[in-house]
RNA sequence: GCGCCUGUAGCUCAGUUGGAUAGAGCAUCAGCCUUCUAAGCUGAGGGUCAAUGGUUCGAGUCCAUUCAGGCGUACCA
């Protein structure tokens, strides 16, 4: 599909304007005024010249307007305003043109082809099957969501990877803890070990184990059934919670895998012969501080298993060398160091981390009225992603974790996303959409919802300023998109859909829609409301949450 | 101690990559339903953008220092 997109426009006209000029200009902002009555869009150009020309940016902004040319079916006037600015102001005629454009894009309307034939890999969630993800997971899980559909928004093809690993310690107290459940179901004062994973979901496995095989493994603590079981117990449950995401990753990556096809022996070998690496006490370090780093650090330990650094390291080259353009991680800001030693090895393993965007994301506290909820791995009360879920429903959860910046630490007010009123913001979104569905259904005397795709309307009769102004709002969804789509934050498509619902719900409260006496007039209004409620569900897509018909 | 993140209205947070008079929701107060969904609309009050200094035409945004909170700072992942 073909952007034909005002900014754009805009940019292009400037550019001749001041190459017939002679000015060389390194960059200027095209930006949306906040005071309606500076325009629809100003250019900070002449400002950006005048500290270099040593001249009154007024003056050079003059100038410009002077070379303009442009079509004046798109552009109703442009003004010199304020220290400098050129204030562009956009015809109806082009905000109507938009109209039939969302008509006509359906669906597609705001997806942009951008990063067409470009290929990226996002990596998130990634949690081991030691355990169930936990309601904090849930920030990561919703967030990775939505910045996948971002991308596929911006043109890229998008692999969905889960990094994993089942092997090492943690596995290995799983699988005691089982083992000691396990135990317990046959002689109940059988100790746990300490350090052991507590949590309803080990009785579960233990029982399953004991069902199957009663207490013929009383005497085999070390039989691989009880990690096995667990792992796929675990897996099973995480794919589950994410399922009712409808989160489905492409590639679930294991990182026993770098072991067996020798990456992990490759890159020991290249820092080695780099000198970027040497042994001491045992293990093998990575020269680090001379590099910014606090100290070198361990890549493999003295009982020759590498620690989590190296096969991070190699995992991440295992994706640079699937080709991928752009390779996107998502960790807590837990991780908020260890990604700079990770990009830190790729580099100097010989490799470009300039494709690659980590994106950390803040922790999450959750409130109900009654008490903060506690989240510990050690508690036997851990709240479950899954128990968010069911308290706060899917499409609350999905917003209320793509809300804010991922950089925020996010309170999370569980009894909020309960909450089924006005109080609650997903609500407002998904209002505007179900009072349009309910007008369309209304509609069927003047027009069959079917018919609406065909842009046979009197768009002239769309003149008010309700009217324009909801226009003008949808108008600027693909731009929206592709600003969301290179910052890869999905909170800016809500706030957009924010504005998009207040312009309706103003728009709905001022103008009758269907009027049998005008049956035109209804008409044209009626291909406004299918407009506005394709932006809305578009943005719906792309944030992850449902367009309700009804509510 | 050091590193990263954060500090904007009573609360939760936006702020378009340095632009024009500081924004929204909730909460508070005052209005609007015999008419397509009032889960809506209209209005009011509420601010030393943590503090100080700097950079420039211009700073909530960039830099430095200080204060406060979060997360790290393992031969755990």
């Amino acid at each position: 599909m073909k952007e034909e997109n005002m900014i754009e426009y805009i940019r292009t006209i400037i550019d001749i304007a001041l190459a017939s000029l002679g000015y060389t200009i390194k960059e200027y902002k095209i930006d949306k005024p906040k005071n309606e009555s500076f325009g629809d869009f100003s250019v900070n150009a002449a400002m950006s010249l005048a500290s270099e020309l040593k001249e009154n940016p007024r003056n050079i902004a003059a100038g410009i307007i002077g070379r303009l040319e442009y079509d004046n079916t798109k552009i109703s006037k442009i003004t010199v305003a304020g220290a400098g600015f050129i204030n562009f102001f956009i015809s109806d005629d082009y905000y109507k043109s938009v109209l039939i454009k969302i008509l006509e894009e359906k669906d597609n309307y705001g997806r942009s082809c951008l990063n067409e034939g470009k290929t990226a890999n996002l990596e998130w969630v990634s949690a081991n099957p030691t355990g169930l993800l936990h309601a904090g997971h849930g920030r990561q899980v919703c967030l990775g969501k939505a910045i996948a559909n971002l991308l596929e928004w911006s043109g890229y093809e998008v692999t969905r990877e889960y990094y994993y690993n089942d092997a090492g310690n943690q596995m290995n107290m799983l699988s005691k803890s089982v083992y000691a459940r396990y135990m317990q179901l046959i002689t109940p004062d059988f100790p746990f070990p300490p350090d052991g994973y507590h949590g309803e979901y080990i009785k579960e496995i233990a029982k399953i184990i004991f069902n199957n095989k009663g207490d013929a493994l009383k005497d085999k603590e070390d039989d691989i059934l009880f990690r096995e079981t667990a792992e796929q117990y675990n897996f099973g449950r995480i794919k589950e919670t994410l399922g009712k995401f409808n989160i489905k990753h492409d590639v679930f990556f294991n990182e026993t895998s770098l072991y067996s096809q020798g990456d992990l022996k490759v890159l020991l070998e290249k820092f080695r012969e780099n000198n970027l690496s040497y042994e001491k006490e045992g293990a093998v370090w990575l020269k680090m501080e001379d590099e910014g780093f606090e100290k070198d650090k361990v890549i493999v330990k003295s009982t020759g298993e590498p620690t989590y650094r190296l096969p991070d390291i190699a995992y991440h080259i295992n994706k640079i060398k699937r080709g991928f353009d752009f390779i996107v991680d998502i960790f807590g800001s837990d991780h908020g160091d260890t990604y700079k030693e990770v990009l830190f090895g790729i580099r100097a393993a010989g490799y470009s981390t300039e494709n690659i965007k980590v994106i950390i994301h803040q922790m999450v506290t959750f409130k109900t009225a009654a008490e903060s909820v506690k989240m510990s791995k050690r508690s036997d009360k851990v709240y479950l992603l899954d128990d968010l879920i069911s308290d706060a429903g899917i499409d609350a959860t999905q917003f209320f974790f793509v809300m804010r910046a991922p950089g925020t630490q996010l309170d999370f007010d569980i009894d909020l996303a309960r909450e089924q009123s006005d109080k609650n913001p997903v609500y407002y979104l998904q209002y505007a959409h179900a009072r349009i569905c309910g007008i369309l259904r209304n509609a069927g005397e003047i027009i069959s919802p079917e018919k609406i795709c065909a842009p046979d309307f009197r768009y002239e009769l769309i003149n008010n300023s309700d009217e324009i102004d909801l226009l003008k709002i949808l108008s600027l969804f693909p731009h929206e998109i592709s600003e969301a789509s290179y910052a890869l934050e999905p909170h800016r498509i809500i706030n957009y859909l924010n504005r998009t619902a207040e312009a309706f719900h103003k728009f709905y409260h001022n103008n009758r829609v269907i009027d049998a006496g005008n049956s035109e007039l209804s008409k044209a209004r009626l291909y406004l409301c299918y407009a506005a409620k394709q932006v809305l569900k578009n943005g719906f897509d792309v944030i992850g949450i449902s367009a309700p018909e009804r509510m």
